[in-house]
DNA sequence: CTCTATGTTAAGGAATTGTTAAGTATCGCA
DNA sequence: TGCGATACTTAACAATTCCTTAACATAGAG
């Protein structure tokens, strides 16, 4: 057995650490809490968690300040961060991204949405080894830095774009469903039979066709 | 292929229950009712269903209540429960998850949202297979990446065709019967006496004809 | 030999994806 | 805060691929 990953659950509503709490210990991880900014920081130094999963919302320190504090501590450059957000609040996602985070999840929270969302995240960050950066062929791809590089030219991709270019690229040759790839870019929010479609397009404009197979009836998938 | 999943209502409301069973049964879904928690339990032990819609707010028995009950009965340890909760209605939320829910919606209700849960959720919980990898003489298959090498060539397999081949795979040497492999690839469609005959020969024109062997009156078999 | 299950073929309809353009939403900047 | 620009989504339609069927052929058991 895999010694049990370390999380550190942030939130100011004590509900929902105890939530969140009880159903990530449910699938083995070593859960520790903190309700401030502070205190996350002051538990992360002892504690070193593999991943922070941070509420935006919250009293003094939000969530977008903790993780830009985190994020200056050497030891943590690295750490993994998840967001959580209320779908309302009129927040950035960019601005989460930008201060470092690695992934958020809308409120109201799905226990087994969030769980598969930091199994991934776990997973991917092992495989990579403290890169988002990715290079198949003649692609070039880092997501800290939303850079994309095609025979060593830079090209530029929306941020959609982006995502599912990079999201196909996690696993090369393995295929995304159109389900996984919603769930992956979009959420929760329902969108149109087509926009997938047309976001493929336009990356394929971009990056020559032959990248992004189709696999009718079952999804996409990035090839070399 | 989604032919008949069976869903099972729960409201107290005539309207809604009218008024989802249309929308869903819309969607080729097969779809019961009932106007409280304990009609719920008795006509979820006769219909079976995959898939159960409570409404947390009901007279006598609430959704959550139900939900605990239904859980309790051993067929439906794993049978889905989604709520419909009104957004007012936050507590429940976490209630839900507890008593055992796998989703929720709020009210009110946009089917076009509904829909699109249910069917993730239906999805999600069909996907248990792992083992994706399959290597058999000079046939690799891999079914994450929906890639076919026959004597190290890729060879392309429409969707139907793919099926087929891997579940005759996952175990060389037995003979599946023909309903049997209408069963795993159709689910509950009805078609025609031909059709596995026709994909069968596509699939042999396209990997040579003796690994896929006919057993007369009985059904297929992948050989070696 | 006969009868039944399976093989073969081609065609049309079904289902899925591609493309385009236009309408909205959002963002960055002044 | 407002404006221009960019990004995103949608809808309508086209293109493509897939699936099924029907009609007929063939093979093999008894």
């Amino acid at each position: 057995m895999s010694g049990s990953q370390k999380i550190l659950l942030v939130d100011d509503e004590k509900d929902i650490l105890e939530f969140l709490s009880y159903n990530l210990k449910k699938e083995s991880f070593d859960v520790r809490t903190a309700i401030n900014g502070e205190q996350a920081i002051e538990e992360a130094k002892e504690f070193k968690p593999d991943l922070i999963i941070l509420d935006v919302m919250m009293p003094e320190m939000d969530g977008i300040t903790t993780c830009s504090e985190i994020r200056k501590i050497s030891d943590f450059k690295d750490v993994l961060i998840l967001f959580l957000t209320a779908r309302s609040e009129e927040y950035s996602e960019l601005a989460g991204f930008e201060a470092g985070a690695d992934d958020y999840v809308t409120k109201p929270i799905k226990p087994k949405l969030l769980i598969s969302r930091i199994k991934a995240l776990l997973k991917r960050n092992k495989k990579k080894d403290s890169g988002s950066h990715i290079t198949i062929s003649d692609i070039e791809i880092d997501k800290e830095k939303h850079l994309l590089l095609y025979k060593k030219q830079q090209v530029h991709l929306a941020r959609k774009e982006f995502y599912l270019l990079y999201y196909l690229m996690t696993i090369p040759g393995r295929v995304f469903s159109r389900e996984e790839i919603i769930s992956e870019i979009w959420q929760d929010a329902v969108v149109g039979d087509r926009t997938i479609d047309v976001h493929v397009r336009k990356i394929r404009e971009k990056i020559g066709g032959h990248h992004i197979k189709t696999i009718k009836g079952v999804g996409y998938k990035f090839d070399i």
